[in-house]
DNA sequence: CGTGTAAGGAATTCTGACACG
DNA sequence: CGTGTAAGGAATTCTGACACG
């Protein structure tokens, strides 16, 4: 059976459905798209398509927008953050290889 | 937040996404549901709605059809396991009351 | 029984633009 | 900057029916 978690990132879900669940119009969803604040996938027809994981993005985003903040610094609080996660996946990976080969000395 | 598994079983996902994802055509899928073996949710103009939960039991139905289990069968099969289910979950919930209170005696 | 298909219509979504500010 | 809206078109989905078997 596949991870559960998968279904969290899998992009299956239409403008309309994300309107419902977050409130917002779909005007506001696809602005949010233009200032590369979510990715949602395409059909080959050009429909969009969302995730949870946007859906829940996109939360984060209008409690972001009623407190004043622009989506530029929306975004750029969204770049920093990744950089982080980056660096911290990068040790945490190099922690695996120093734990498997590092130590070891012939 | 709000449980990660709810995402299982919300019903967000439009007819072809499930086409795309199960390998079944959209004849196939109506079918099913006439046969009662799946109930998509609709959009208030008529659109089916389906949840993970739902494509994985389609996927568990196109097994058993191609190995020759009619609807009917599978139907059936579906309805006993549900009272299956109720009868363990009934006695499960009896099993905490006594816990609860059951055992203690003044 | 289970599935394909053509038919016509309806619901949904898309883009680009004008508007306000 | 962020969002509403009317406009026209395109993609998607729906139902009921005929067909085969």
């Amino acid at each position: 059976m596949a991870n559960e978690a998968s279904y969290k990132h899998k992009k299956v879900i239409n403008i309309g459905v994300v309107k419902e669940l977050t409130g917002l119009s779909q005007r506001q969803i696809r602005y949010y798209e233009e200032r590369k604040l979510i990715f949602p996938d395409r059909t080959s027809g050009g429909i969009r398509k969302y995730s949870f994981t946007d859906i829940e993005i996109l939360m984060d985003i209008a409690n972001k927008i009623e407190e004043g903040v622009q989506t530029r610094e929306i975004r750029q609080e969204m770049v920093r953050k990744q950089s982080v996660n980056n660096e911290q996946h990068r040790k945490m990976i190099q922690g695996q290889i120093n734990a498997h080969f590092g130590i070891r000395r012939k």
